[in-house]
RNA sequence: GCCCCCAUCGUCUAGUCUGGUUAGGACGCCAGCCUUUCAAGCUGGAGAUCAGGGGUUCGAAGCCCCUUGGGGGCACCA
């Protein structure tokens, strides 16, 4: 009978979540999910220099656009609350006191400058930057003088004499550090905030957490969390980190790899079920084979015994691939709801307004197939809002044929959709075939004259079903729009 | 500099625990088919001496050792 799965997300509010950040929070909520257990979101804003207005908003936003919902934290509470650690000062500076009298941990009064010199020192002698234990044993003396000149000390952990720190982690096995290689690290600081080791440990043993996934770039503060839960006298939770995404240079994911921010990937026109499905490949399989799944059967797969320990780098060509093959499965009612929805929250200058769902509904399973990005929608159908085309003589004017001949068999083309009594793209293909063997026209030269006259472009949807959502009077106009340009050329 | 992690096609990965088919799949790339364009689809192809070197073994991508390479960490940041 093992404990209940309570795992957290804890970002800290200093910018917008990335795709490596996500990706955390979503192995995490799909772990959760599929055991049965809980999702917890918690807000780490201990650093009170670093904060960034709206970022919690849009850490929340991004996941909510993502659909990974959870059960305890912001906006929605929870038994084991607050969820934001500028909350739980209290807390963290009992546990502090607590350490303190336990001789665990003592004051320092050493200012930042003399840390950044002897760090400095302890880099040109090639040694391992560390603290020096300057203020461990303070004469009472030098403590009164501190006092007087109103010093104000940081709490410093005291790491217990040499010996081998052991964890077992979940993906990468037994991994095992010196404790003499870690130093006196600070767990208040001197504004009265924790510093992330003590508050994050608290937390985690306060709510109850089970299972630490976090990225790999957590796995050397392990000894030190492990040091700091047996001096607490708490049970550590499992450990398991993940591996990290990378950049094209394969180095950690930063600003500088470009569009990081996951609410970007949402304006970029990516979908979500597209987006998660591919987040949750980078670093996992299902197995040899399967790759596009769904939320449930991803929460039913998911296990961390099949995710991978080396860094994944972050394939933007692999994404545009996987979103195509989700337009391609959707309802054409849901492609259109999509499109609309985008256009409404990043309207295109080219897209015609007020949007008519109706329009769109016979647009949208035309270009379905040929859809990477919602963003590419507008692009894509254009022509279909424009009133009038601007058209380059020579683009209509195809291969093997003159202004003469072109303009001949637009004149036909004219007086046969005209003269059709339906338009639909069946009797228009018929209609127009016909008259392009008529013309002793090649279909490559004939319809690509029509698609050039109709659309305005060399590359569209299907000519004759475009015709048809085009309808008798604007493709009518158009070709002699058409014409007019060829004889004015 | 010190500590830790990692290592299979360009990229994401399967296979490693429990040594034994031409090392499998996907993206991308190339070619062909389909075709009114672009896509999509279908078929085929190129692409990995499994980082390198030593062992162990009848047999090693897999087990052991060494080397190299890459990454991460060493703050009153998380």
């Amino acid at each position: 009978m093992s404990a209940p799965v309570r795992v957290r997300f804890a970002p800290s509010p200093t910018g917008q979540p990335h795709i490596g950040n996500v990706r955390t929070a979503l192995f995490n909520w799909l772990f959760a999910r599929g055991r049965q257990g809980k999702f917890i979101v918690r807000i780490e804003d201990t650093d009170q220099t670093r904060l960034v207005p709206d970022a919690v908003e849009g850490i929340l936003d991004g996941l909510r656009w993502l659909d990974i919902d959870w059960d305890e934290g912001p906006e929605v509470g929870g038994p084991y609350g607050p969820y934001f650690q500028s909350e739980r000062l209290d807390l963290y500076q009992e546990a502090a006191r607590g350490l303190m009298e336990g001789g665990h941990a003592y004051n320092c009064y050493c200012s930042p400058e003399r840390l950044q010199e002897m760090r400095k020192q302890q880099m040109k002698e090639q040694k391992t930057p560390g603290y020096d234990r300057c203020c461990l044993n303070i004469p009472a003396q030098k403590l009164r003088e501190y006092k007087d000149e109103g010093r104000v000390p940081v709490v410093r952990f005291k790491m217990p004499d040499p010996e081998e720190i052991t964890v077992q982690d979940i993906i990468r096995g037994e991994v095992s550090w010196r404790s003499e290689l870690l130093d006196d690290f600070v767990i208040l600081k001197s504004d009265g905030f924790p510093t992330y080791h003590l508050a994050n440990v608290l937390d985690d043993h306060d709510m109850e957490i089970s299972h630490v996934l976090r990225a790999e770039e957590w796995l050397p503060s392990t000894p030190r969390h492990l040091m700091l839960y047996r001096a607490l006298g708490l049970e550590p939770p499992l450990f398991g980190h993940l591996p990290m995404i990378l950049g094209p240079d394969r180095s950690k994911l930063s600003k500088r790899h470009g569009a990081t921010s996951i609410l970007e990937y949402k304006e970029m026109g990516y979908l979500p079920k597209a987006l998660t499905n591919f987040m949750a490949l980078l670093g996992w399989s299902l197995d040899d084979r399967t790759e596009i799944m769904d939320r449930r059967t991803l929460v039913e797969n998911f296990s961390l015994d099949r995710v991978v320990k080396s860094g994944a780098i972050f394939n933007r060509e692999k994404l545009d691939w996987m979103n195509g093959v989700y337009f391609r499965n959707m309802s054409p009612e849901e492609l259109t709801e999509r499109i609309l929805a985008y256009w409404e929250e990043f309207p295109a200058s080219q897209i015609l307004r007020p949007l008519d769902r109706g329009y769109l509904m016979r647009i949208a399973p035309l270009i379905q197939e040929r859809l990477k990005t919602l963003r590419d929608a507008s692009g894509l159908t254009s022509f279909f809002f424009q009133s009038e085309l601007v058209y380059e003589p020579q683009e209509l004017v195809q291969k093997g044929m003159d202004l003469k001949t072109t303009s001949a068999a637009l004149e036909q083309a004219l007086s046969t959709i005209d003269s059709s009594v339906t338009f639909d793209a069946e009797t228009l293909e018929e209609r127009l075939r016909a008259l392009g063997s008529e013309l002793d026209l090649s279909g490559r030269q004939f319809f690509g004259l029509l698609r050039v006259a109709t659309t305005g472009s060399k590359v569209s949807p299907p000519l004759f079903q475009t015709m048809e959502v085009l309808g008798r009077d604007r493709c009518s106009h158009r070709i002699s729009k058409a014409i007019e340009a060829l004889a004015a050329s």
